[in-house]
RNA sequence: GGAGGGAUGGCCGAGCGGUCUAAGGCGACUGUCUUGAAAACAGUUGUGGGGUUACACCCACCGGGGGUUCGAAUCCCUCUCCCUCCGCCA
């Protein structure tokens, strides 16, 4: 959520901003226009408040019977105009609110300009990609031939766009989450095990709700949502918080796994693994100072970087320009990874300075050290790297002529003496 | 799922229709005193909104929402959460 006073004091700035993401400008103006009608309102109702308030404070000392029963007919009338002006107040608020809420962040200045995802610039390209004496097969075959991904299954229990891992399979998927939480966990983060269902009020304070509602799975009949990454519950912590400086900034891990509807993007990366509804991911995620949040979204980037690293996977970072930044984004780094098979680069993190934007419509604050009005404190959120993803180019960029998949040496503590996976 | 009890300021806790502008205590902060500290004494001590150049001032908030009333922390309805007991259960 943005800022009403600095809509009202730097309009222009916000329509530049909404164009440089490809968007309308015309709710700046509706905004405007609701914000002066709600002081109006709020100025007019308040004054016949404080006299009803003073009155009323009259009416208990007054004895005279008749001169109390004119002052109580009076304030009778006062109440029932009180009443309609509230009525009124309370759906301009609604109105302005539903609309502040649809409008995304402003993005950094240094965000490159841009229409969509085709003008995301590269700004760094790290590791060799991988050559190979034979032609490097697709996850999707190189997984059903060593028995380790089974798509029908899937299909069979749930619909499409699941899919089951089996035996190395679903251990290397769950080596890589577990070594991630212990990297993150190295890298200065704590690590925390949240609920994966949460109440609509978190998801909002998130900045899912209410634009992104098609893409969540919900409880049909209580208030409790499916959430679509680890980034909504460990906002929720500290919903309605004031934290101590002091304690900042605090930096959380944590594994869920999300699911998404994807109604959207129906027919998209239909092959393979590569995009379900439901995926695991460890997640980064830090509550920090305004002034250091640059600072911790260069640390989280060269956290991601390093997961990558450890991992060897020829990765390349990518700025996201404005007409891609996501909704609540003022500037975002992609990592993706080679996935030597199907020849492509995947999205496998997305690391985004927030800055308010989640704080405000959350609540999240902090006390100065020096004591003062509390403040709203900075959010930031990365994928320590998204789980299927980073399993296919793990996979494919491993394999052996024969078929079999090298496993990386950092993963070696989780997967029970398995360096190497055969076909079965 | 059933029965009962509860939710008040940073914390504890009183208040149950009109000086509540929320008692009292604890904690914290400031000042006086002191070489310093403690103690004592005095004062300050929430959030959001409106308004003002800045003050002043005003409005709202006693778990959330709604209602009754000239007036609600206080009465009514409803929801949420917590506690106790019963049932069921991984």
């Amino acid at each position: 959520m943005l800022d009403i006073n600095l809509i009202r004091e730097q309009p222009d700035r916000v329509r530049k901003a909404l164009e440089a993401r490809q968007m309308e400008t015309a709710p700046v103006d509706s905004v405007l226009q609701l914000d002066e009608q709600r002081r109006a309102l709020i100025q007019e109702v308040e004054a016949l408040k404080a006299e009803r308030n003073a009155v009323s404070k009259e009416i208990g000392r007054i004895k005279d019977a008749a001169e109390r029963q004119a002052k109580i007919e009076a304030m009778r009338q006062v109440g029932e105009r009180i009443a309609q002006l509230d009525e009124r107040l309370r759906q301009t608020e609604q109105e302005l609110n539903d609309l502040l809420a649809t409008l995304p962040n402003l993005p950094d200045p240094r965000v490159p300009y841009g229409k969509d995802e085709s003008e995301n610039v590269v700004v760094r390209v790290h590791g060799d990609l991988p050559a190979f004496d034979f032609e490097p097969k697709p996850h999707w075959d190189l997984g059903p031939a060593l028995g380790i991904i089974n798509f029908e299954q899937g299909v069979k229990i749930t619909g499409s766009r699941f899919y089951v891992l089996s035996g190395a399979g679903a251990r290397l998927q769950r080596a890589l989450i577990a070594w991630m939480l212990d990297l993150h966990i190295r890298q200065g983060y704590t690590e925390k095990y949240t609920p994966f269902m949460v109440k609509g009020q978190t998801l909002f304070g998130a900045g899912q709700l209410p634009k992104f509602t098609d893409n969540l799975y919900r409880d049909h009949e209580e208030d409790l949502w499916m959430v679509p990454t680890a980034e909504v519950p460990l906002t929720g912590l500290h919903m309605d918080d004031i934290l101590e400086e002091a304690d900042l900034p605090l930096l959380y891990t944590g594994y869920t796994p999300c699911f998404r509807r994807e109604k959207m993007s129906a027919g998209r990366d239909v092959r393979g693994i590569k995009r379900g509804h439901q995926f695991d991911k460890v997640e980064m995620y830090i509550y920090c100072k305004p002034e250091e949040s640059e600072a911790m979204l260069q640390k989280m980037v060269g956290d991601a970087e390093e997961t990558c690293r450890l991992l060897g996977l020829p990765y390349r970072v990518k700025q996201l320009c404005t007409g891609d930044l996501g909704f609540g984004a003022s500037i975002t780094y992609d990592i993706e990874a080679w996935a030597a098979g199907c020849q492509e680069w995947l999205e496998v993190s997305s690391v985004s300075n927030v800055t308010d934007f989640q704080a405000r419509r959350a609540n999240i604050k902090y006390r100065p050290a020096e004591g003062g009005k509390a403040r709203l404190v900075h959010t930031l959120n990365g994928s320590g790297l998204g789980m299927p993803r980073t399993l296919i180019a793990v996979l494919e960029n491993n394999q052996q002529a024969d078929g079999s998949v090298v496993v990386p040496p950092v993963l070696h503590p989780w997967m029970g003496g398995i360096e190497v996976i055969r076909p079965e």
